[in-house]
RNA sequence: CGGGCGGUGGCUCAGUCCGGGAGAGCGCCUGGUUUGGGACCAGGAGAUCGGCGGUUCGAAUCCGCCCCGCCCGACCA
């Protein structure tokens, strides 16, 4: 186990889940499972996705949305089956992807097709061989097109959310005039995601350009952000590709442009998964379970009652009552909870799911016109006057996904490295984790370097435009850029 | 996809070597007593023993094939 994880704070109430520094793996399945975010399902590798794991998604969903759309992106849907034809044309990305295809062969009463169908990996091919038709002139340029969909890769080590044979994403596809537009638009997605990554699920995030041998089948370049998991590993949490013409000359997309010459678009695609869901959860989480941060968390706080009998159940229920409405309509996410167990069980089961805030309102409160607030990261109680409730719940929960991202940076911090040498780097990866920065000269023969003698270190992104001092860790040639290593989910 | 381990009530697991009664704790239901960090008492429900086939008078247990999960390696958002 790395000894990044800080270790457990005292008392630990569950006795659900795997400590985190006893196990980092099943410690995450257990907070997924018993958290109530996903299950296994019957079919290998793939997920049930149960509400609460949903409504964040669909948070993450909904602001990443407004996003593009404040930007004049528009959602389509294509096919989910993708004619063999189709997939072929463009070679390196079908080479990228055939390993993890899933076909449809036969169908019903029709038995076997003529020809076979792909359940989209992704859909680059069938969007590519269906806009071209769209695109005439540069007058119908820009296209920016996304999707929210389903898609399918047949991974071998499948993992809840981080790597399953389906799962939910968006897909974005843009055809544009020029390639600095189309570069222009990598690099608008790209900060998007950023903002998801910090600024909605508190995740601090790596921006920068994926090497030739980490980029996506079939592109230019790719960027993606990369976020550091409390084990010390990276995950590439979303990315965002420019094709050049790639693509368009594969599919036939061109345009003709104000000289009247016929010209081939430029393109891009950029994606971010469910994935984001698992990232979430090693992001934050601790041995107690999930921490979310406020603007994706689908509850926000949670009001424990306290009370001796069907009486005080009453008095604290009034009291309650005078208020939960008012919060709800300031934009607060409560949860009242009146099930039956007892107040040390609510406060367990609340802290797995990652409620930020909890609210305990017991006879004394109810007396004092207050209620007890707990905070998730802190667990420390202090009263609340009921006066001002609503404005106060909601400074609380800005603070809260400051802290939350504050401590990830902090912890980021701690476990990032600077290595000048490739002894350095491969020393630290013995039994280390974390990102270490290193210069590199850009060739590949010196990334599968590293990536052999550590078993497996890979470079995770750098910032393209920043020249990079110094020579490079494996072969002593100068260096082109600094870039991040790390070993990655 | 290779190597190793596992699958028994909702959960965690014993039982499998050595064939014959399907079990425990937790959870769940009912009633009572409780409630500021996972209470207690009494009663009760709940199982295709992962699936299919075989051996046998008889299979959770032995044999074969398959499915799912976990760990370790090669491939990936």
């Amino acid at each position: 186990m790395a000894d990044t994880i800080e270790s457990t704070q005292t008392p630990t109430f569950v006795r659900e889940i795997t400590k985190m520094s006893e196990d980092f793996d099943r410690w995450y399945t257990d907070v997924v499972r018993k958290a109530e975010l996903a299950d296994y399902s019957p079919v290998r590798g793939c997920m049930v996705v149960r509400p609460y794991g949903y409504a964040i998604w669909e948070h993450i969903q909904r602001a990443f949305d407004d996003m593009i759309k404040s930007s004049g992106h528009e959602n389509w849907y294509f096919p989910l089956l993708i004619p063999e034809s189709f997939l072929a044309r463009e070679a390196e990305h079908v080479e990228g992807f055939t390993p993890e295809v899933a076909w449809v062969t036969e169908a019903g009463k029709h038995g076997r097709l003529e020809e076979r169908l792909a359940i989209r990996p992704t859909s680059e091919s069938i969007i590519g061989g269906t806009v071209g038709r769209y695109i005439q002139s540069h007058r119908d340029l820009p296209v920016l097109l996304n999707q929210w969909c389903n898609v399918v890769r047949w991974e071998m080590r499948t993992r809840l959310f981080l790597r399953t044979a389906e799962f939910l994403w968006q897909e974005g596809h843009t055809f544009h005039a020029t390639a600095q537009e189309a570069m222009d638009e990598v690099d608008l997605i790209l900060e998007y995601y950023r903002r998801i990554a910090e600024d909605w699920l508190a995740i601090p995030v790596l921006v920068g350009r994926k090497s030739e041998t980490e980029k996506f089948a079939g592109a230019v370049y790719s960027k993606s952000i990369e976020a550091m998991m409390r084990d010390g590993l990276a995950l590439q949490a979303g990315t965002s590709h420019y094709f050049g013409q790639n693509f368009s000359q594969a599919y036939g997309i061109s345009f003709t442009a104000h000289d009247n010459r016929r010209e081939y678009c430029y393109t891009t695609s950029w994606g971010i998964s469910t994935r984001l869901v698992g990232g979430l959860v090693m992001a934050h989480g601790d041995d107690a379970g999930l921490v979310l941060p406020p603007r994706v968390a689908p509850v926000q706080a949670v009001v424990v009652p306290i009370f001796r009998d069907a009486e005080g159940r009453e008095h604290v229920r009034r009291f309650v009552e005078t208020w939960q409405d008012l919060i709800r309509d300031a934009g607060v996410r409560l949860r009242v909870d009146w099930s039956e167990e007892r107040p040390g069980e609510k406060f367990n089961r609340w802290e797995l799911k990652g409620v930020p805030l909890r609210l305990e309102v017991g006879p004394r409160d109810v007396e004092a016109n207050q209620v007890m607030l707990v905070d998730r990261l802190s667990r420390e109680r202090r009263p609340l006057p009921v006066a001002g409730l609503a404005d106060r719940l909601q400074e609380e929960l800005d603070r809260f996904q400051i802290r939350l991202f504050e401590r990830a940076l902090e912890f980021r911090r701690r476990n990032t490295y600077e290595f000048a040498t490739l002894a350095e780097l491969v020393a630290h990866f013995r039994e280390g984790t974390g990102f270490a920065w290193a210069p590199w000269c850009g060739r590949d023969e010196c990334e599968a370097r590293v990536k052999e003698e550590t078993g497996g270190v890979t470079t995770r992104n750098f910032e393209p435009d920043v020249p990079a001092q110094g020579t490079c860790l494996v072969c002593g040639r100068p260096a082109r850029w600094r870039v991040a290593f790390g070993r990655s989910y």
